[in-house]
DNA sequence: GGGTTCATGTAATGGGTTACATGATTCC
DNA sequence: GGAATCATGTAACCCATTACATGAACCC
């Protein structure tokens, strides 16, 4: 199950309604992290929702665009997706796999989101660790293989100052009016 | 296409013969940023590379432990591999696929790397001017909207250092004689 | 007239994930 | 005795990619 476009789509709902070109856009902004996304997947995970009773549509007719059909979370939306969330987490520790629980956790409270971010150090740590003892003995290694492992530290080195400083700044200051 | 498993198994190859379970290996080294892999579908396509006739297979008995498969590419194998990498390349500028590339770079001579990675360094610029501008009018969104944005500001940028640094230094200096 | 943005979809194919299945050895 | 590492595989189902299909408005 890991995350699937259908409970992705259905998180992003809960902050904000919108239409499947809209979730096609965002998912463009990111798509340098996330990967490629295409209407193929977006329009039936859409659709699925609607059979299973998770979310509404309403059609809004622009004056001089196309009518635009925009999707609302209900109850049982917020249900399926507080279940989902519970669920163990897998073990994706994948950077796509992060940033599409990033951009849901808006609807994680202060504590959950500080706690997963730490979880995350965590893991990021140990990938970093596990590329650091790589690269001592990679003297014999080819080219693409050392140019990967030295971009692996760059990138994971900077996700772990970004962590630290998130987490500092969640912890010190009250980010978001704890409303929940 | 766009760079599937059996194509990057077969890179791998061209630098270094393998058995199934090395291949794992190496993902697992680099799951962080390429995401989760299975053996399901890496013996599937080392079988499929040996059915094309791409590749040849040693088994090599261990003394006390089980029996392992390596793989060697051949003649048509490095033909294949050519061929292959002679196809536009796609529009897939995600992250993953560009670390897969990057592992697969040492097959490239330099004049090839060098315009690779100068072509990486104007997408990933693109891509984070985007997110400049989703950031100036980012007040009214919701906290992981918010975050996911800073997050992959914090990442591009360290990015497109790494990027400059590196082509810099393949610039300057030999960093590979030059065999091609 | 051609390209881009907006906006929605369908259908087939293929590939990958997940789960299952096995077995020896070593370390706690 | 149980867990981990080494090592190989199979099979089914599901999901996702790709390509196809349509149409209007706007700008160069």
């Amino acid at each position: 199950m890991a995350l699937g476009i259908q409970h992705f789509i259905l998180g992003l709902l809960a902050n904000q309604s919108m239409s499947g070109y809209d979730v096609k856009r965002l998912f463009g902004r990111f798509r340098w992290l996330i990967g490629p996304s295409s209407f193929g997947n977006i329009y039936p995970a859409l659709h699925a929702l609607l059979d299973e009773g998770l979310v509404t549509m309403d059609v809004i007719a622009g004056s001089d665009r196309p009518p635009r059909k925009v999707y609302h979370i209900n109850e049982r939306g917020l249900e399926a997706l507080e279940e989902w969330d519970r669920e163990p987490a897998g073990s994706d520790t994948s950077l796509k796999t992060f940033v599409m629980r990033l951009l849901l956790s808006g609807n994680l409270d202060r504590r959950e989101l500080i706690a997963y971010l730490e979880q995350r150090r965590a893991e990021v740590v140990a990938q970093r660790s596990e590329l650091e003892v790589l690269t001592d003995r990679a003297c014999d290694e080819d080219l693409g293989r050392r140019l990967a492992l030295d971009y692996g530290l760059a990138l994971s080195g900077k996700e772990i100052d970004w962590l630290e400083q998130t987490l500092e700044e969640l912890g010190t200051r009250v980010v978001y009016s704890e409303v929940v």
